[in-house]
RNA sequence: GGAAGGGUGGCUGAGUGGUUAAAGGCACCUGACUCGAAAUCAGGAGUAGGGGCAACCCUACCGUGGGUUCAAAUCCCACCCCUUCCGCCA
């Protein structure tokens, strides 16, 4: 959510920046200015009319304490409608109020002035390369093929139990997926000073609504239902990803300056709908419904968000250097940034079955755009209350680096070469038939 | 799911209709005393919104949402959460 004092002050900036996203949110702007002052003109009013109220209630309180009652209920008689009024004009602010933040939770936040203008993916400007396209002395089977033969997941059975975009690893697949994971956190835990959590995996609709999932996709996810009453569908949702409970640890608290930065590292399944999604329902691991995911989450003071965001991309590009995988690192430009971002950068990773590169990081600072929405604050020096930046970033996506990782290490033989890295978790060095 | 108890400020804990933003204690900040500290004494300090150039003023907030009343932390209703016991259960 962005301030509303910065809308009503500057706001041709946030104009002018909206529209940089090029979906016209701008847009929403007059509409919004436009109930924030009916808003503030009735408040007003109400207020004055309640302490009015307030000061005659007292009055009579007092007369009654010297048993004037005579006086008193001349007074009663003169402030009884005075009730209604205000019941009138608290239902028309609350509106207004409503009306108000309902526009502000769809509003998108603002792109910071290092992001280049752009309008899609094409726009996105390349920051820079790790590695280089792996060149094979035969032709690279992709991963679909590698994990039939290797009978590392069981595509059909997985759309058996649950539907396409599903999958079931087996054996060996499974192993290899439990060892990056733990790879995963081990690194960032020990090397990368980020203490693990281990969040739920269903959350309720404030936490969704508190990093900006909810309103503007809430036809993206996943809700549960307890039991068989329909009245409890939508209490809880899946998580799509582990930002959206971690990010919400601290939500409605006032911080201590003295706890930041906080640094998480959370794994978890991620569920996501991909309504209207190209990709589901065709084989393999690219885009499925659920996946497993390491996530990066921080909360920082204002001032250090940037440098924080600069060091979470080293962070997850480690995980790709210490598994001999080729990837670039872009930027994205402010059409193609996700809703609550201000700065965003993506890790593609190379995937030779494939024949391209995979997104299999995102790394956003969403400055105070989600903490003002969760109203995250910490207590600065000076003992003012200030919203901390909070910035998420996988560290990284499992089943895409899974993909790339055997694509780029499969032999002529049609084994796999595992990591040295990794081959103290997985107990081998290579996965054959 | 059943029963009982409970949700008040950073923490603890009083408060059952009228100067209660809310006693007392702890913690915190400032000052005095001290070489310094402790102890003691004096004072200060919640969050949010609105108004004002400002000193400052107003409003709301005692789990949440309604209701009764001139007036609600206090009375009524619904819901949520926590604790303990029982049941069920990985």
């Amino acid at each position: 959510m962005l301030d509303i004092k910065l809308i009503r002050e500057k706001t041709d900036f946030v104009r002018a920046r909206l529209a940089l996203r090029g979906a016209g949110d701008e847009k929403l702007i007059e509409q919004i200015l436009q109930a924030d002052e009916q808003r503030r003109t009735i408040l007003t009013e109400a207020e004055s009319l309640k302490s009015q109220r307030n000061r005659v209630s007292k009055e009579i309180g007092a007369l009654m304490g010297q048993k004037k009652n005579e006086e008193a209920e001349a007074k009663k008689k003169e402030t009884r409608d005075l009730g209604d009024k205000i019941a009138g004009l608290d239902k028309l602010v609350n509106k207004a109020d409503a009306e108000r933040d309902a526009l502000m939770l769809r509003l998108p936040n603002l792109p910071h002035e290092s992001v280049p203008p752009g309008k899609t993916a094409e726009d996105n400007p390349e920051v820079r390369v790790h590695g280089e396209k792996i060149n094979f002395s035969f032709k690279p089977k992709s991963h679909v093929e590698l994990c039939d033969s290797l009978k590392l997941v069981d595509f059909a059975r997985a759309a058996k139990l649950s539907g396409s975009g599903f999958l079931l690893y087996t054996n060996w697949g499974a192993r290899l997926e439990r060892a990056l994971i733990q790879f995963l956190l081990d690194l960032h835990i020990t090397e990368h000073g980020y203490t693990e959590v281990s969040p739920p995996l269903m959350v309720g609709e404030q936490c969704l609504v508190g990093v900006g999932q909810f309103p503007k996709f809430k036809d993206q996810y996943y809700g549960v239902a307890e039991g068989d009453d329909a009245k409890n569908l939508g209490k809880l949702y899946l998580i799509p990803t582990a930002e959206t409970p971690v990010a919400n640890i601290h939500r409605e608290e006032i911080l201590a300056e003295k706890q930041l930065p906080i640094r998480y590292c959370a794994y978890t399944p991620c569920f996501r709908g991909e309504a209207g999604a190209a990709g589901v329902g065709t084989r393999g691991m690219i885009r499925v419904h659920q996946f497993d995911k390491v996530e990066l989450i921080k909360i920082v003071k204002p001032e250090n968000g940037y440098d924080e965001l600069e060091k979470m991309v080293l962070n997850a590009e480690k995980v790709l250097q210490l598994l001999g995988l080729h990837y670039r690192v872009i930027m994205l430009c402010t059409g193609d940034m996700g809703f609550g971002s201000a700065k965003t950068y993506d890790i593609e990773v190379w995937a030779p079955g494939q024949g391209s590169y995979l997104e299999v990081s995102s790394c956003s600072n969403c400055e105070d755009f989600q903490s003002r929405r969760m109203n995250l604050r910490f207590k600065a020096e000076s003992g003012e209350n200030k919203f901390p930046h909070i910035l998420n970033g996988s560290g990284t996506a499992l089943a895409r680096l899974f993909v790339a990782l055997i694509e780029t290490h499969q032999q002529a033989d049609g084994s796999v070469n595992i990591p040295a890295p990794l081959q103290p978790y997985l107990k081998t060095n290579c996965i054959s038939i």
